[in-house]
DNA sequence: AGCACGCCGACT
DNA sequence: GTCGGCGTGCTC
């Protein structure tokens, strides 16, 4: 027999099947171990037939037990790797655990260390400067201790020394271990409020794709889990995926005390060995839940009844690194194979989804009340150029700083919300809040200091800079923004009794630094805390009455044709953390801008305004969801090549497009950041209509192939979030 | 991705 | 004379 057999090599001259013969049975979609060119690789099954037409080499041998990746996840891996241009290798990657590569996990054995000698012995023979070993011995001194584990707490090698040295063995146990195991508890049923019954019934009685469309507060998870509840009870499984951000322990609790071990977690904050532990309870069955983020969606579960996206709007949604897919492209391709159930949830949908939602081509389930009945926290929008008008120049308007004394009085919390996002810089006139756009694209200009010019991001088109405002003449025109430090410093300066924290991506260069000031915030060792996007997500503090929106529009002004919908999703959002429970909230939004329409839909809570206000002007200026943003980025150590290619690319794209007459729009440009690691970047950017097929796209891959050349990379990127 | 093959500069 | 630089070409 001769197996197909995709070698594990990310690189897109060996990302083909490679021809390799055995007399032996091996399933389709299981590990194998091949020679390739003078070493050994490990492989994936793809296929099998019966000839090959060149001379093939023998499979050593079969690596795992169980087949790794299902007939589904194989076919998916090669529709990627034809619609998307991603290689199939990375897919098939992102369906194992790393752990299960590189030959480290054969068996379902855990290695087991234990001291086999008396720990002070055991000191004397170490250096006296091992001070890891000397650790690993203290630790060891209570009790064995799983070699994963330890080789995440210390360090691989010094584990492996001691074994050496003859200090500590190793034994190897079997045994699967479930993280958060101890929150198993009794499936608590709750009753459903008559809508989220209703949500419930239209789900389980209809096919397809649902919106459900749910205001903060209206129970959304209780509908996820009542779906699941059905389905698994029909003998199918689930995968539910929430943010990254989200995925908090109160969130597992919650699924956890509902469906016991049934749930198999897929979490980077799992160690290898947990991950791979869970991943093989739901590929053997014995977990029927997945749940994770965004990489859940690959979860090796057969016989899928339901997949649910949680915060559907969220961004975390879209991988950002090597095989960049949008997890929605896939949960859709999952659903079509599975025939079953995909659910999105949000309190503000993208607007591509609700679009969809109001065709028809979703079924649209709306979750209007709150589950508590209470309303959402009253939102005050204020005016910063009438504070400076005043003579006000503080960061805090009058208004928030009485809110502030009044919730500090009152002992409460207060969260101080940063809208800053990236490192994109606008101008602003301080007088009357005028921001410059571009007069094709309507987005914000952004500033270049290097040429002292202002550019647009999506049609290159450049602008001097300005002198003085064109709208108030006044000269005031500010370019700068405001940081967390600045913040906690005036808010340390006002109140010096009060404890501040503060969070931001300086703050929080470790994952569990995160976890920690949150739950110091919320443990009340500080009543004030300070942060940026990270704070907003997710986590119910019931003593937090106050939350204040330093700059609401700064994220209006990123150079980017979502900056209205996130800066409408982000307001919606930090409002929501105001007053969960029993106590009434209070939102106070700072802006240079308070007429602008998202604040006024946003006070309101009113979406459907918001979103028919903003499609409209999507759909005018022809930005997604009304097309499709391709941009081809063409990078070079050689400024001269980059040029070249970059002219040759926008040339090929102009000559198809009478062919493909869903190409609209074809522009080259510098890069925004047009020099990065000693390579020059240059982009062209092509607009396709929204119903154009993938035609077009396969040639546009194509010439982006064809462009590159010896040093001369390119990179397509669809609807690109930010463009650098 | 790796690793071998291959053609030009400074060394025991 | 050779050891070794890393350019390019192949891997079933």
């Amino acid at each position: 027999m001769i197996y197909e057999v995709i070698v594990d090599i990310s690189n897109g001259e060996v990302d083909r099947v490679f021809d390799y013969s055995s007399d032996k049975e091996f399933p389709v979609g299981c590990r194998v171990k091949v020679p390739f060119g003078n070493r050994v690789l490990e492989g994936f099954v793809f296929n099998t037939k019966e000839t090959s037409k060149v001379k093939t080499k023998e499979i050593i041998e079969r690596l795992d037990d169980f087949v790794a990746i299902s007939p589904e996840m194989l076919s998916l891996a090669k529709e990627l790797n034809k619609n998307n241009n991603l290689r199939i290798v990375d897919i098939l990657r992102l369906c194992i655990p790393s752990k299960l590569r590189g030959g480290k996990v054969k068996e379902l054995k855990r290695g087991f260390i234990t001291l086999c000698m008396p720990a002070e012995e055991g000191v004397k023979l170490i250096r006296k400067n091992a001070q890891t070993q000397l650790e690993l011995i203290n630790k060891l001194k209570s009790g064995g201790e799983y070699e994963s584990v330890l080789n995440s707490q210390f360090n691989p090698s010094s584990v492996k020394a001691l074994i050496e040295k003859g200090i500590a063995k190793r034994e190897y146990i079997k045994i699967a271990r479930t993280p958060h195991k101890g929150m198993v508890g009794k499936s608590k049923e709750i009753t459903l409020t008559a809508q989220q019954k209703n949500a419930v019934d239209t789900i389980m009685n209809n096919d397809g794709v649902f919106l459900l469309h749910g205001v903060t507060g209206s129970g959304k998870t209780e509908v996820y889990m009542a779906v699941i509840s059905e389905i698994i009870k029909q003998g199918k499984t689930a995968i539910m995926l929430v943010p990254e951000i989200s995925l908090t322990p109160q969130m597992l609790s919650v699924f956890r005390e509902r469906f016991g071990n049934r749930v198999g977690l897929m979490h980077s904050a799992l160690s290898d060995g947990e991950r791979f532990d869970e991943w093989l309870r739901l590929l053997k069955g014995e977990a029927v839940i997945a749940l994770g983020a965004r990489s859940a969606i690959f979860a090796p579960l057969q016989n899928v009844g339901a997949i649910i996206i949680d915060e559907e709007h969220d961004t975390s949604y879209i991988s950002e690194s090597n095989p960049r897919y949008f997890t929605e492209d896939i949960a859709k391709y999952r659903t079509k194979y599975n025939n079953c159930k995909l659910i999105l949830g949000s309190a503000t949908p993208s607007l591509g989804t609700y679009q969809k939602a109001k065709d028809k081509e979703y079924t649209l389930i709306t979750l209007n009340k709150r589950v508590n009945h209470r309303e959402m926290p009253d939102m005050e929008i204020i005016d910063m150029r009438q504070e400076v008008r005043a003579g006000n120049n503080n960061i805090f308007s009058r208004k928030l700083l009485l809110e502030l004394e009044h919730t500090i009085k009152s002992g409460n919390q207060v969260m101080l919300f940063i809208n800053r996002r990236g490192f994109s810089s606008f101008v602003r006139c301080r007088q009357c809040g005028y921001i410059p756009v571009c007069q094709s694209c309507d987005i914000s200009l952004t500033y270049h200091k290097d040429d002292n010019q202002l550019k647009c991001h999506y049609c290159g088109q450049q602008y001097y800079m300005l002198t003085e405002c064109p709208k108030c003449h006044s000269a005031h025109l500010a370019k700068g923004r405001i940081g967390t430090e600045r913040v906690v410093e005036e808010v340390q300066k006002l109140f010096p009794e009060v404890k501040v924290l503060r969070m931001d991506f300086d703050t929080t260069s470790s994952k569990d630094s995160y976890a920690e000031i949150l739950s110091a915030f919320g443990r009340k060792e500080a009543q004030v805390l300070v942060g940026t996007q990270m704070i907003v997500k997710g986590h119910d503090f019931k003593d937090v009455t106050l939350v204040g929106v330093l700059d609401a529009d700064l994220s209006l002004y990123f150079s980017d044709f979502r900056s209205n919908e996130n800066t409408y999703q982000i307001i919606t959002q930090v409002a929501g953390r105001a007053g969960r429970e029993k106590k009434a909230g209070k939102v106070v939004i700072q802006t240079y801008n308070p007429h602008h329409y998202v604040f006024r839909f946003a006070k309101n809570y009113d979406y459907l305004g918001f979103f028919d206000k903003e499609s409209n002007i999507r759909e005018t200026t022809k930005f997604p969801p009304y097309s499709k943003i391709v941009r081809i980025l063409i990078r070079s150590k050689d400024e001269e090549k980059a040029l070249i290619a970059a002219r040759k690319c926008y040339n090929l794209m102009r000559e198809l497009k009478p062919e493909q007459k869903e190409i609209f729009r074809v522009k080259a440009m510098r890069a925004p950041l047009k020099k990065l690691r000693s390579e020059y970047r240059f982009q062209v950017v092509v607009w396709i209509e929204k119903d154009g097929d993938n035609e077009a796209l396969k040639k546009l891959y194509e010439i982006a192939a064809k462009i590159s050349e010896k040093n001369v990379v390119t990179f397509v990127e669809i609807n690109p979030t930010q463009m650098t």
